[in-house]
DNA sequence: ATGGATGCAAAGCCTTTGCAAGCTT
DNA sequence: AAGCTTGCAAAGGCTTTGCATCCAT
């Protein structure tokens, strides 16, 4: 356990929203400015790799850090200020676990997201009214 | 619209399963040789911005594309093989409506996604067990 | 003729990796 | 000392874009 470690993990644990790596390393920068983006990035895989964050990818090319909670959760995702708002989903979980025997599956995780604008966004009129709804 | 459209368009909707650029492209090519990357590229973002199509990204860092049927459904990902089965979201679509509604959010769409192994891939035994599960 | 579509090649960008140097234990 | 961790820089790999050319209408 180095220090450079200590402090991503640390900063990592304290945000209370998704990550890039990016974000991460200018945070953790302005507290140690020496150190890499690698290491950074090395860390982040690794707390996935023991399980205790995911990747998310919102196709933007961009992959965040979900923290994991014992708590399922889904993601409400806005479109217009890509503000991620998390809601429970035991009820969803319970459907899919259902799903995965029925196909033959073992569930080693899921992802539930759900795209849209937030109140905000609508109100200040940042929503193209030319998305389509989609169903996938 | 122009033959390598027609093409395009043609190939992508025959899919029963969700190809990349590199696919599609790799298939269109075998029929038209002249076909460059950049139109199938550009022909399947304009699928997506006419909502017959949506992006779909599994964290590999290769985007596919999903055709949009009426039909809401959602995905289970073998972690092995890499193979993806839809599975029916009525459900789900359900209660992830009301979630939006909660939340102050419009719905403009959803993923739902499981990650885990098929039954052939733990047959053979390509499960790697140090996967930990993971609810997002 | 004319605006959009195509192909090719080059840029972009984020993600990964190679390596030598520096810590941890 | 021995092995893992860092930093930096370079390499990758897929996605986008610039542009001149071509084609559909």
């Amino acid at each position: 356990m180095t220090p450079q470690r200590e402090l991503i993990f640390r900063s990592f644990f304290e945000m209370d929203k998704h990550v890039s790596v990016d974000e991460l390393y200018e945070i953790v920068r302005s507290i140690d400015r020496s150190i890499g983006y690698s290491t950074v990035w090395r860390n982040l895989k690794l707390i996935c790799r023991v399980g205790l964050a995911q990747e998310v990818s919102i196709g933007d090319g961009i992959t965040r850090y979900d923290r994991l909670t014992r708590i399922p959760h889904g993601h409400l995702f806005c479109l217009g200020c890509k503000k991620v708002v998390e809601f429970n989903a035991d009820q969803i979980v319970g459907v899919l676990a259902q799903t995965a025997i029925e196909n033959d599956f073992t569930n080693k995780g899921f992802k539930v997201e759900v795209q849209g604008f937030c109140g905000e966004c609508r109100a200040k009129g940042s929503v193209d009214s030319s998305e389509t709804e989609s169903v996938s």
